[in-house]
DNA sequence: ACCTGAACACCGTTCAAGT
DNA sequence: ACCTGAACACCGTTCAAGT
């Protein structure tokens, strides 16, 4: 071997990969309004001026993990659409993709869509992750150029994200999202 | 006359008022992080621990400020169901209402369903005022009792949230929602 | 190159004291 | 009753200094 690696090093292994890993836990334990870029340093062990090596200000700490947030919905939202031939069928695919998302890691949803990431041009990577998750919708709801199908599977989408914003938010009861029947439109089952 | 008005007087005129306001402007004007209880205050021209006699707790105040608007939107929302008596037609009539409200007036819509207020049970009052809200949607979903119109009402009124949340993210840009057609599913249009 | 110590301006909250 | 002064613990951010 190269070289023996110390119990803990002064240069800590990935100080950026933890520091998001501290901010997500924080923000799923306690809200994001908990997450403090002190506490997150505190739970990874370093001292909190470290974090500025990685991150140049509190929220491009919280933008890194809307990053990769966008880039698993993307993952999930694409691989839904993938299994169906039939373009409504992948329209509604890829919203309940959208709703098991947030539900199933609501901290996550919440730093993507929540209020702190203002979107104003800077953070071209966050944007274009963003974009890209997106664009799976969109391009399905491009090719349904038809007025009414577009119309729908724009809808659909509006409604998956009304869904999980009023579920997570506890403002809805339901508990089950369904859009399985093609001929009717789509609807939330209690 | 009873008694001269002092030009500045060292009772603040309403102080919980104006603090609320203050917020309000502040939330409109800088987004929801940039509140601060100090810089209302501030605005206000008392000593920031003054709002402590008002608001055992800064999210306090940003708890009547949410309440407030659940009152205002409680009342467009029945105003608007008032105004029809399809059945259907009230529940568009409402989620247009919901829409407009979120779009016309959007600090507050965010310090209502923002992430700041957990809904612990804490805050009776705030907690009435959203139920009381909601109730008219709700009650119009009760009174279609019958599996499509229930299912399509809730629908709906997902939908304009989540409307009202994307476009004010900036994640969609279509201009217009409409219903408007009560043969067709709900829709959006551009 | 990566991290720490020390400092600055700011915030929420409290409490004794003023009017 | 309502407000101010002063203080405390905390935060984001910076920067010179350590390894």
């Amino acid at each position: 071997v190269k070289a023996v690696r110390k119990k803990r090093p002064y240069h800590h292994g990935d100080l950026a990969r933890a520091l998001k890993d501290a901010a997500l836990e924080l923000v799923a334990e306690e809200g994001l309004d908990a997450f403090t870029l002190r506490e997150a340093a505190r739970r990874v062990g370093v001292h909190h001026a470290a974090a500025y090596r990685h991150y140049a200000k509190k929220d491009d700490l919280l933008a890194a993990v809307a990053e990769e947030g966008f880039v698993v919905l993307g993952d999930r939202v694409r691989a839904a659409a993938a299994r169906h031939d039939d373009l409504m069928d992948a329209v509604r695919a890829t919203a309940g993709a959208y709703v098991a998302f947030a539900l199933g890691e609501p901290a996550r949803f919440r730093v993507m869509l929540g209020p702190r990431l203002n979107r104003d041009g800077s953070r071209p990577t966050l944007e274009a992750a963003g974009q890209n998750a997106f664009k799976v919708l969109l391009d399905l709801v491009a090719r349904a150029d038809l007025d009414p199908p577009r119309e729908r599977a724009l809808s659909i989408w509006t409604m998956a994200h009304g869904f999980a914003e009023l579920y997570l938010r506890e403002r809805i009861r339901a508990r089950r999202w369904t859009t399985s029947r093609p001929s009717s439109p789509p609807c939330l089952t209690e």
